[in-house]
DNA sequence: GGCAAGATGGGCCCCCCGACCCTTCCCCAC
DNA sequence: GTGGGGAAGGGTCGGGGGGCCCATCTTGCC
């Protein structure tokens, strides 16, 4: 297997050193550099082109003008998109659904806590140096719980509904008004209004705000 | 490490075989079941409680009787909400989009294509025993750009708004009428509708529908 | 054949919504 | 102190949205 180059991102210089030694200590990883804050981290990337980052996602950032700091999320949006096949890993002590979520929307495809088992980290950074992605065991159900919490009831009423009323429902979801759901379904606008009337008083609302919620809410439309 | 316990779930006898060779060629993997159909997977794991599952997503139940035959996806579903500690990996053909999000909406913490690298599989094994989750190259890409599709670009415009017109504009969101919003922020109804103009004219829409999916896109209102 | 349900369409009415105007008050910055 | 911008409020007006009732035509089912 081939050597995984890896830079190290973290403010603390202990925990550097430390995650250094211990990836030293395997046959096929080798630490390409390290970095304090996420300006450095973009500089050392840019140059050394690791395979795999470990990111801190909190990190000061003494130099940057307030308001504009580089943090570990930020550093990741930049990198993901110069570099798509940089695999970064978070490597945190937080586990707060919005740090979680901020971290994966941005491009990383691991993440892992700070206290998790440095086996864990090995694993996370093989995984993640061969394209795929590895989430801790407590990550991993809060992202699962998230794809699985909201369509989980999605077909609750509106099969209550007719096809046509579906598709006008799906147009409404999309912003259009009732001339562009007649001009789009090939109907007149007398018609649209009539399907509308159906639907609002078939899912007991009254206006075309509460149908586009219910359209989202249950995934009738995508957003 | 302990002995990972694995059930295979597939249709195809040969591709169980292979399988089970492979992982019997690993001192910390033990194959100690396997089962052709949903049916067969649930009464097998039930009996034999496994660490792993790796599981087919479509088989065919010739017992079934139509319309309640037992996938990949159905069976994981029953099983994690009996035995939440088992990790299930689906191992498939398929790659399209309905089916790796069916999986993972059913409680999966795995899942990789048939023709991954055998390392992978391993990989993919160790993590989900240890009660992480790991994707395959391609499929961790579709769920990571679900992740960062959508809330991209979430701050590009809407900070032209002053605070007052993002209370408004959530409140649209919610789906109130101006009347509703005026009582909601206790004041006039003429007040929210000049909001509401400034809010148009800013975002460069035309009616409150679009300010919904606006506001839902940038995630300024929550689903 | 007859009936129900869906799709399409018309008429009528009301009122909310959105566009465009304006004023007042307050606070902050220059 | 003076000006600019945000917040709040008023007036007006047209058009689209939504409620209600009704007609026609097809399709499928009994």
């Amino acid at each position: 297997m081939d050597i995984v180059n890896i830079l190290i991102v973290d403010d603390h210089t202990l925990f550097r050193t430390g995650i250094r030694k211990m990836l030293e200590a395997e046959a096929d990883m080798r630490v390409v550099g390290e970095a304090a804050t996420g300006r450095e981290a973009l500089e050392q990337a840019r140059q050394l082109v690791p395979d795999v980052i470990l990111m801190d996602i909190k990190m000061p950032d003494p130099a940057a003008s307030p308001g504009q700091a580089l943090d570990g999320i930020e550093a990741t949006r930049i990198l993901c998109r110069e570099m798509p096949h940089v695999g970064i890993i978070f490597c945190t002590m937080f586990e707060d659904d919005e740090f979680v979520f901020a971290g994966l929307q941005a491009g990383g495809r691991g993440y892992i806590l700070k206290d998790a088992d440095p086996d864990t980290m090995l694993r996370a950074i093989r995984a993640v140096a061969h394209g795929e992605s590895l989430l801790g065991s407590v990550i991993a159900q809060k992202v699962m719980r998230q794809f699985s919490a909201l369509p989980e009831q999605q077909t609750p009423l509106f099969d209550d509904l007719t096809p046509r009323e579906v598709d006008v429902l799906k147009l409404i979801a999309e912003g259009l008004n009732n001339k562009g759901i007649a001009e789009e379904l090939v109907i007149s606008e007398k018609t649209v209004k009539n399907h509308i009337n159906n639907i609002f008083s078939k899912l007991h609302i009254n206006d075309r705000s509460q149908a586009i919620l219910y359209a989202i809410r249950t995934g009738l439309a995508k957003v």
